[in-house]
DNA sequence: GAGGTCAAGCTGGTTA
DNA sequence: TAACCAGCTTGACCTC
């Protein structure tokens, strides 16, 4: 099941966005309530700050204007990553609104592209006649923070979700499920790294506990078998059917 | 210039 | 068969 919170729709979200002047008062060690004053705090799904201290992104920036007018509020792009962005970093914003318009809308990107991913401009890859440049498109602040907002509330979008938070972007359907796919395995690349640095080399494996539908447990004492551990990866994401990993973190150290 | 980040590309598995 | 996923790679962009 995945979470949701009563009030969840785009327009909820979105005219809570239209309130001007609320300055996003970071803090670290804040976390985001489940309620409707989630600009209070900003933070990725892994608790990190996703925006600069001090800065104060204009999230009354207007649906249509999400990709570029936010920019300018505040420092751009890199949000998700520990940048304690400084207001130094916000020249940035000219070459992100330069690649904006680069970017071409989406939207009209993926009506033009059968809501495929945007695999460069318009033109590229016919046939693949040669060595095209591939361009990347760089999401407004706004866009993440919103995704960011809403991936923190749940990690896997159904069709229509995902179609309702890509209309409200101005991004295509493509784009929200790629950068949830992007989202996930970021997440998960993390928390296995933080494991891994938890584990550190082991010498010694503790007891492992296997549970069997039959209610059997089977022990492992010692010894290096590769036993699969079901690793939580997710924390709320029993939604989907396919998470128990087989993780063998020892396997990676050489004994 | 090296290394990190990220959107997108690719491959293969699962499910309805 | 299509849609979606995970896992991994690629290429552009960015920071140091």
């Amino acid at each position: 099941m995945t979470p949701s919170f009563s009030s969840f729709s785009i327009k909820d979200i979105l005219s809570g966005l239209e309130t001007r002047g609320e300055p996003v008062l970071i803090r670290a060690g804040d976390h985001r309530e489940p309620s409707n004053d989630w600009r209070t705090t900003v933070q990725d799904a892994e608790g990190n700050r996703i925006l600069p201290e001090g800065v104060c992104p204009d999230l009354s920036v207007s649906v249509e204007n999400l990709s570029s007018d936010a920019c300018r509020e505040d420092a751009p792009g890199e949000e998700t990553e520990n940048r304690e962005a400084s207001a130094e970093q916000q020249p940035r914003c000219a070459e992100r609104d330069a690649l904006q318009e680069k970017q071409v809308d989406p939207a009209e990107e993926g009506r033009q592209h059968g809501g495929q991913a945007l695999s460069g401009s318009p033109g590229e890859r016919p046939g693949r006649p040669g060595p095209k440049k591939r361009s990347r498109a760089a999401f407004s602040h706004a866009q993440v923070l919103e995704l960011e907002r809403r991936f923190s509330a749940q990690r896997y979008l159904s069709g229509p979700e995902r179609a309702d938070l890509a209309g409200a972007l101005k991004l295509t359907e493509t784009q929200v499920k790629i950068w949830f796919q992007n989202r996930r395995y970021k997440t998960k690349r993390r928390q296995m790294a933080a494991e891994l640095a938890a584990y550190g080399s082991p010498k010694k494996v503790a007891v492992k506990v296997l549970v069997r539908d039959d209610g059997k447990h089977y022990y492992h004492g010692g010894g290096l078998a590769r036993l699969p551990v079901t690793v939580p990866f997710y924390q709320g994401c029993q939604s989907y059917p396919y998470l128990h990993c087989y993780y063998h973190p020892w396997n990676t150290c050489s004994m």
